[in-house]
RNA sequence: CGCGGGGUGGAGCAGUUCGGUAGCUCGCCGGGCUCAUAACCCGGAGGUCACAGGUUCAAAUCCUGUCCCCGCAA
């Protein structure tokens, strides 16, 4: 089939490359404009842009769907718009373009985790297995029907970036395979059924640790929002910035927020019992081990996150 | 010129206010103790103190400029 392939970031980007892979046309590929990056602000393309360009693809960028990305598309004349992380919803008059509509890859089983940061709020949530959907867009947020599923366990160590890393590429065979359902005209959409849940967008408050939450919420809510936007706390009043933690069940006599600095290993007490601090980051320094930033603190005992 | 912190042996830091050739906690190498050890004891290697210029008898430390890293804000 013509396809239209909407993404930007990398993880949208096995699913150009499983679509490629899977004899598609790739008639155009839309992704946000390139934006400033880092502190020096460079501007940089998207990885999906990148990587387009690099196949000779033809290229529309918008930040948004607009009438001029409409011609754009219409030009282009898909027979599907396939969408993934591309970043800002299609309006309605957008959907109709393509004859098979625009077939979203979403990872969670819908209708759970409707919206931008499903796979964070699963993690932070405690799911056990979470996995991804492709669905047609329609007007309502992640309502559609749904085409096809496919599950993934979350591993206790999970962080948001990993299972993200790994959903992005069983999501696209999945992708592959429902396009592949649809150019065959055997795939129809089932109504979603079940609990819905909302997965709205993460802000940075979001990764502010609370130390008088249980230590296995801290886990979570840590490894949620990891990579983006990041788990921090503060440490005389100046950002503090935590990696994934492991949990100290033994110890449970340390105060919220109370750092007890062992030989091996950097301890801090939550709501319940202690978790291990691994890799952590002081306002104006580098990520670094905790045990490195143990060593030299000036008075480890008086050492209280805020 | 958005605000701020920082660049000191392999790691994390102290020392910079009040100049006088470098220290702490680790790591590493060798030896010892031990059934054994991430524990303990003894010894050792390793640093042009980011870079350049200046002041001075003398600069990690004072002055000027440059590069790089990071937190915040956008």
């Amino acid at each position: 089939m013509r396809v239209l392939f909407a993404g930007t970031p990398a993880v949208a980007l096995p699913s150009l490359e499983a679509l490629l892979a899977a004899g598609h046309e790739i008639v155009a590929v839309l992704t946000r404009p390139d934006a400033p990056l880092g502190r020096k602000k460079v501007l940089t393309p998207s990885t999906v842009a990148a990587r387009a360009e690099e196949l000779g693809l033809p290229i529309i960028k918008a930040d948004k769907v607009d009438a001029e990305a409409v011609a754009a598309i219409t030009a282009a004349a898909p027979d599907v718009a396939a969408i993934v992380a591309y970043g800002a919803l299609v309006p309605e008059p957008a959907l109709h373009i393509p004859a098979h509509g625009w077939v979203n890859l979403h990872f969670s089983l819908l209708p759970a985790w409707r919206g931008a940061a499903p796979v964070q709020h699963a993690i932070i949530h405690g799911d056990e297995v979470t996995g991804a959907s492709t669905f047609l867009l329609e007007k309502g947020l992640d309502t559609g029907p749904v085409y096809g599923t496919m599950t993934e366990a979350i591993r206790p160590t999970d962080t948001s970036a990993a299972l993200l890393e790994r959903l992005s590429h069983s999501g696209a065979v999945l992708l592959a395979q429902t396009l592949d359902g649809l150019a065959a005209g055997q795939l129809a959409g089932v109504a979603q059924q079940g609990e819905i849940s909302l997965a709205p967008k993460l802000r940075l408050e979001d990764g502010h640790v609370r130390w008088s939450d249980p230590a296995l919420a801290i886990n979570r809510r840590i490894r949620g929002v990891s990579y983006e936007p990041g788990a921090w706390t503060t440490l005389a009043g100046q950002r503090f910035k935590l990696g994934p933690v492991g949990m100290r069940g033994d110890v449970v006599s340390l105060a919220p927020g109370h750092v007890l600095v062992e030989s091996k290993a950097v301890l801090v007490g939550t709501g319940s019992h202690a978790v291990e601090l691994l890799e952590v980051q002081p306002a104006g320094k580098k990520i670094m081990r905790a045990t490195d930033w143990a060593r030299g603190l000036a008075n480890k005992e008086e050492t209280v996150f805020e």
